[in-house]
DNA sequence: GATGAATGAGGCTTCATTCAT
DNA sequence: AATGAATGAAGCCTCATTCAT
């Protein structure tokens, strides 16, 4: 899977990543059809873990609407965007229109996941009176948006200029939320 | 650039290139050094019409700062996101690591000056009195974020699930701009 | 090696040898980093057996150095002049300038060894008084002189003019030796 | 000429003779066939006045027939051993068994006049006594052998160990002449 | 006559895939 | 089951040759 993220499919090699398994290039075959299914293969289990880290910290019982997303947000920002994993979502991205496959597994499994849980939570937010804006539940992905900026920031642009996500992911829900009054 | 767009850098054949131009493969050895100086420059070129299209709008004179972003997105949506021009975008996201002249320039000619005229909108949005939240200044990114996403879904997740972009960003404005009164 | 010699380094395709070879084109990549490295590598390797004729018969006990001499010519115009391994030293010829890996090793391996050889063997003549002029030290390679004359007509004008090698060796001999007086 | 002197046929470049001759690719095709013919004939031309440069300089009155073997050998070691023109005997040696037509000229126009030229002066040098040997006439090939070695050293070997072509000639005189008593 | 842009055949090299061991 | 040497299709690139201007 490093060798697909480091390279992208098309320019990795099975050599390369027979040696880096430390097994030899025939054995490849007799685990995977071919170098797409096996593509296919890994990208599905590569996202299983990270669907595990996002969902691994339950919230806590009398914990804010807004401090629930905080703490969503720093989750994905420390365990996704600036490690290899937030490369398995460039992957996914740069690969997904080839392999319709991977693009599927991804909208079934994170992305349409994710948006349902996100929406539960602004529904619950509004229902609380923490997020006065209605009409936020119909697009779900407005709150997640930045943290998808910050992953690609961090792989495109970091050495331009770093960014500080989760600052900029708390400048945002200040935005849904009202700015705090203390810092 | 359509091919490479389709294909990516590594699976698209300059055969395909050279029958697609019209000319025979030899020819292209006289307009640029191999594959991928052809990549980087055609990239270079795609993009100058994209930045035009999306600055080609002037504010109007009396408008709000939130018009304008409207305006902004609305052109970025329909000239871009629904477009060619934003496969170009994700093919970017998807081959910039691997050519980082390509995210140089991307950065230089299209974020960094992009970023900064929505810091001088989100500034001018201040002093009006428009925008309440000031420390929105420090992350334009946040503006934009709605429209990354837009083109990601476009080509990746379009099929699945329609998203309605202008609708999204104005949801997304309402954010931070407040709720309008009327439709 | 017999294709490279056939038609040099440039002429010579990957396809011949292979087939000549009995092996598929990608075999060949298995062994040799590119053509060029194989060219060198064939070559070097061509050369040890020659160098191993020539100096495979030793120079018999009670020897005078003319017929050390005259042994030895024989077997350089028997063993390489008139075989292929002839048109080796004419491809040396050809290809050593632009292959300066291959120049070195020939001197280093071929040309200093055998001329140092040579001119113990001179020394010899001289200390037993066979040979009378005292500078020829100075210049083994005048001795040699005329087997690589064989070399080169062999393969450029043999089919204009036979040249009998051996009868122009001695008739050299002569020169440093003084003429025999019977044949 | 000088194009091919460099590289030899097959690697050299249309273009690149082009260039250096400062006409356009297509000129090349109004005065030649192909590449095969523009060698031949370039190399046909470029022989004459190499001939002309060796005959150039006719023997002296007086001269002794060792005195004039020792002008022609300095003329050929100073105007074609040590120039570009020595490249072009290395040429023809290197190409010859590709261009047959290439071998044949350089046999008809230099070799067998040289060689009957030098059988002359040999026959002259027996006929006044300074020649001892009669049966060198047979091989006249013997004494242009160290002028043919000096070509192809300095080609090869010069920056391994320079040879001093004029030298060893002189040495090898000493052996057809004998020694003269005084330097 | 001269040009040089365009051609496309052909060469080198890579690498996914196979299969005898 | 595992191996890795061998394969050969396919891609990039070069360059001799042509031909419209």
């Amino acid at each position: 899977m490093d060798e697909f993220i480091a390279r992208g499919f098309a320019a990795t090699r099975l050599d390369d990543i027979a040696r880096r398994a430390g097994v030899a290039k025939g054995t490849i075959y007799l685990h995977f059809k071919d170098k797409e299914s096996m593509f296919e293969e890994l990208i599905r289990t590569a996202i299983v873990p990270m669907i595990n880290r996002l969902w691994a910290r339950p919230p806590q019982a009398g914990a804010s609407v807004r401090d629930m997303m905080e703490a969503f947000a720093k989750t994905f920002i420390e365990e996704v965007a600036t490690t290899r994993r937030g490369d398995l979502v460039r992957l996914i991205v740069a690969e997904g229109p080839r392999f319709p496959a991977v693009a599927d597994f991804y909208y079934r499994e994170v992305v349409s996941r994710g948006l349902a849980g996100m929406r539960a939570m602004i529904e619950l937010g509004i229902a609380r009176g923490e997020i006065k804006q209605k009409n936020l539940t119909q697009f779900p992905q407005i709150v997640v948006a930045p943290a998808l900026i910050a992953v690609i920031w961090q792989s495109l642009f970091a050495r331009h200029a770093p960014l500080d996500a989760i600052a900029m992911f708390r400048v945002h829900l200040d935005l849904i939320f009202g700015e705090r009054r203390a810092a």
